[in-house]
DNA sequence: GAAGCCGTAC
C-alpha cells in the first residue's frame, strides 16, 4: 500500500470534502496493530524514529522516508504527526487522511484530533469529531470532555454543552475533576454562570485550576463582584490562589474602581511570592489606572522588567483616561523608541489622549501615521475617536465627512458622539440627521432620547422637548438610573438617582441640603440647562440635587476621615452641573475626589478639574 | 489531559 507523500499533503482542507471520505471503524483492537503485516522494528530504530518525529524540522523528510518505505508507525508517532500536522497551518485533513491511510481509527486518536482541533481554533471540526465518534460506536472518556468542551464553550454553544453534560453524567465522569473543572468553564464562558457555579460546588476535589474557571466566569459575566467573594471564599477554603488568579481579581477590581481591594491584591502577590509576571503587571497597572492612580500605575510599569505591548497600551490609555495626554503621548514615543511595535490597541490610547486633550491637529496626524507608517487599519473604535476628537472640538463637518468616508456602517456610538458634539455646539439640523440614523439603529435606548431633549433644552425649545418625552413615552422607553458608587472601609456603597430618601441614608441627604446652602454662597448656581424638561427652575434644582454621584460625595464626606481622597465611579457620564458642584466642593471643604464616569475620570482638587472642563 | 492571562471609541 505504497501512497506518495505528495497526494497525502495535498488533501482537501475543507471539512466536507474529507469527512465525506472518512470511514471510522471501531477499533477492538491494540492501537499498535496499524498495518495488517506490520514489519518489526528494532528498539534503537523505533526510539531514533521518536526523536527524529518530535523534530519537526524533519517531520516531512521523516514521513515521506517511512511511507516510501512502507515503514509502519506506532501510535505514539502517528499522534506525534497528527499533531504536527495540525499544528503546522491547516494540514488537519492531512492528519485525517493518514489516519485513513492506516485504515482504523479509535478513542485516542479521535482525542487527539479534537485537541488539535481546539488547540488550533478549529472548534467546530473538534466538535464534528466528537459528533462522529458517537456515530461509530467510538465511546468518548475522560480525555474527550475535557478538549471538546473547550471548543464547546468558544462556539458559545450552550444548548450542546449540556448535552455533552448529560453524556458525562451517565457515564460517570462528573467526579472527574478534569472533566468538572472544564464544564464549570464551558458554563461560564457561555453565560451560564449558575450552571457553572452548581457544578464546580459538587466537585469533590476542586483545585486552583477549579477555582480559576469560576473566577473566569464571573468575570466574562461582569459579575466582578462576585470574583471578590469568590476570591474571599477560596482564603477561607485555604485553596491557594496562583498568578491567573490574580490576574482575574485585578480585573474585577479594575472594573469596580476597588482601589482598596485592588491595593490589598498587589500586597497579597508581594507577601506571597508570586510571580510580577508580565500578565500580573500589567494587569495590576490597569487596575491602579482604572482606579485613578497613576502615579501607583507608573511605578509599576516602571518595576516591570518584562514588557509587551500589553503593557505599553494600558500605560497609554491609563494616561489618557486620567487627563494625562501628554504623558500618553510621551510614553508612545518611548516605546517606539524602544522597538516596541504599536498595534490598534496602542493608537486607541494615542486618539482617546488627543480626544480627552482637546489636540486635534495632534489627533489628525496620529490617525494619519496610523494608516501610513504603522500599516494599521483603522477599526471603528478609531473612527469614534476620531469622530469625537472633531466633533467636540467643532469641526463638525469635518466629523461629519469623516463618518462617509468609513469603510464600515457607522455604528450607535459614532451617531451619539456627532448628536453629542451637535448639543456642545448647538446644531439642530446636523443633531437631528444624527439622531435619526441613531434611532434607527438602537430605538430603545433612552440615553438616546435624553441627549435629544438636551439638544433642543440647549436651545429652550421646550415644545421639541416635550415631544421628545411623549415619544418615550409612546415607545416605552426607559432612562438607564444614573448609579455611582464609593468604596468606604473596604466595603462598596452604591447610591441611585432618586429624589426621595433612602431609610437609614436621611443624613447623606440632609447634609446634602446643607452643601447646597453653603456651595450657593461659595458661588454655585445649579446647571438647569441640562434637567431636560420643561419645569420650573426650582424643581430642576430639586431633581439635579440627588443625582447619584452627589449622593455617594455626601455619603462620602460623612463617612471618610478629612484629608482622604474621595473615589467615585459612575456607570453614566457625570453631568454638566455635578462637575461644577464638584469643583466647589473640592475647594470650599478641601477634598480631593476622583470621579470615574464612562468615559473618563475627572480629578477634581482645589475647585479645578483634571479634564480642564474639556469633556 | 482542565483555567491561562493583561489592553479597545460615547
Amino acid at each position: 500500500m505504497k501512497r506518495s507523500v505528495k497526494s497525502f499533503l495535498q488533501a482537501p482542507s475543507n471539512l466536507s470534502q474529507w469527512t465525506h471520505n472518512l470511514t471510522i471503524r471501531p477499533s477492538s483492537t491494540s492501537a499498535l496493530t496499524l498495518c495488517e503485516n506490520p514489519p518489526q522494528i528494532t528498539e534503537s530504530k523505533h526510539s531514533h524514529l521518536t526523536k527524529s518525529i518530535s523534530n519537526h524540522a524533519h517531520m516531512s523528510q521523516m514521513l515521506s522516508q517511512m511511507i516510501m518505505n512502507n515503514i509502519p508507525i506506532d501510535h505514539l508517532n502517528l499522534m506525534k504527526l497528527i499533531d504536527f500536522s495540525v499544528s503546522s497551518h491547516g494540514f488537519a485533513a492531512s492528519a485525517l487522511l493518514f489516519t485513513q491511510f492506516y485504515g482504523f481509527i479509535d478513542s485516542d486518536l479521535c482525542n487527539s484530533m479534537i485537541r488539535c482541533y481546539t488547540d488550533s481554533n478549529k472548534h467546530s471540526h473538534s466538535v464534528f469529531i466528537y459528533t462522529q465518534m458517537w456515530k461509530n460506536g467510538i465511546f468518548p472518556d475522560s480525555s474527550t470532555f475535557p478538549t471538546v468542551l473547550k471548543s464547546v464553550a468558544q462556539l458559545c454553544r450552550q444548548e450542546l454543552g449540556k448535552a455533552i453534560h448529560c453524556c458525562i453524567i451517565q457515564m460517570g465522569f462528573e467526579s472527574n475533576v478534569y472533566v468538572s473543572t472544564a464544564l464549570v468553564n464551558m458554563y461560564g464562558i457561555c453565560s451560564s454562570v449558575s450552571d457553572a457555579r452548581q457544578v464546580f460546588d459538587e466537585i469533590p476535589d476542586r483545585n486552583i485550576v477549579s477555582w480559576n474557571a469560576l473566577i473566569t466566569g464571573y468575570n466574562h459575566n461582569r459579575m466582578f463582584r462576585k470574583v471578590i467573594d469568590v476570591f474571599r471564599e477560596m482564603q477561607i477554603a485555604g485553596a491557594k490562589p496562583v498568578e491567573v488568579t490574580m490576574v482575574g481579581v485585578l480585573l474585577a477590581c479594575a472594573h469596580l474602581g476597588a482601589l482598596n481591594q485592588g491595593r490589598w491584591i498587589d500586597d497579597y502577590i508581594d507577601h506571597n511570592r508570586l510571580r510580577l509576571n508580565v500578565f500580573v503587571g500589567t494587569a495590576l497597572i490597569d487596575m491602579y489606572a482604572k482606579c485613578g492612580v497613576v502615579d501607583e500605575a507608573e511605578k509599576i510599569f516602571k518595576a516591570m522588567r518584562v514588557k509587551n505591548v500589553y503593557t505599553w497600551n494600558v500605560l497609554i490609555s491609563g494616561y489618557a483616561m486620567n487627563g494625562r495626554g501628554e504623558s500618553a503621548l510621551q510614553a508612545f514615543s518611548r516605546m517606539i523608541m524602544e522597538k516596541f511595535k504599536p498595534d490598534e490597541v496602542t493608537f486607541l490610547g494615542v486618539l482617546c489622549a488627543c480626544c480627552h486633550q482637546g489636540l486635534v491637529n495632534e489627533g489628525r496626524r496620529y490617525f494619519t501615521s496610523m494608516k501610513e507608517e504603522f500599516g494599521l487599519r483603522p477599526r471603528i473604535e478609531h473612527y469614534g475617536c476620531m469622530v469625537d476628537l472633531l466633533g467636540r472640538a467643532g469641526f463638525l463637518d469635518d466629523a461629519q465627512r469623516l463618518i462617509q468616508t468609513m469603510s464600515m456602517e457607522p455604528d450607535p456610538i459614532i451617531w451619539r458622539e456627532l448628536l453629542g458634539a451637535c448639543r456642545i455646539h448647538g446644531n439642530i439640523q446636523l443633531g437631528e440627521f444624527a439622531i435619526k440614523k441613531l434611532l434607527e439603529l438602537e430605538p430603545k435606548n433612552g440615553e438616546n432620547y435624553v441627549l435629544l431633549a438636551n439638544l433642543y433644552a440647549r436651545d429652550q425649545r421646550w415644545d421639541k422637548v416635550g415631544e421628545v418625552r411623549e415619544m418615550m413615552d409612546c415607545r416605552r422607553v426607559r432612562k438607564v438610573p444614573g448609579c455611582s458608587s464609593i468604596e468606604i472601609d473596604n466595603v462598596v456603597y452604591e447610591f441611585v438617582v432618586s429624589n426621595y430618601i433612602k431609610p437609614g441614608f436621611e443624613e447623606v441627604y440632609k447634609l446634602l441640603a446643607d452643601m447646597n446652602k453653603k456651595l450657593k454662597l461659595a458661588g454655585y448656581v445649579a446647571d438647569t440647562g441640562m434637567a431636560s424638561y420643561d419645569i420650573e427652575e426650582e424643581e430642576k434644582e430639586h431633581s439635579l440635587m440627588y443625582h447619584s454621584e452627589k449622593l455617594a460625595l455626601a455619603f462620602g464626606l460623612l463617612k471618610s476621615p478629612s484629608g482622604l481622597t474621595l473615589r467615585i465611579v459612575k456607570n453614566l457620564r457625570i453631568c454638566q452641573d455635578c462637575h461644577g458642584f464638584f469643583k466647589i466642593v473640592s475647594k470650599v471643604y478641601r477634598r480631593d475626589i476622583s470621579v470615574r464616569d464612562r468615559n473618563r475620570f475627572h480629578h477634581f482638587v482645589g475647585g479645578a478639574c483634571s479634564c480642564k472642563d474639556y469633556w
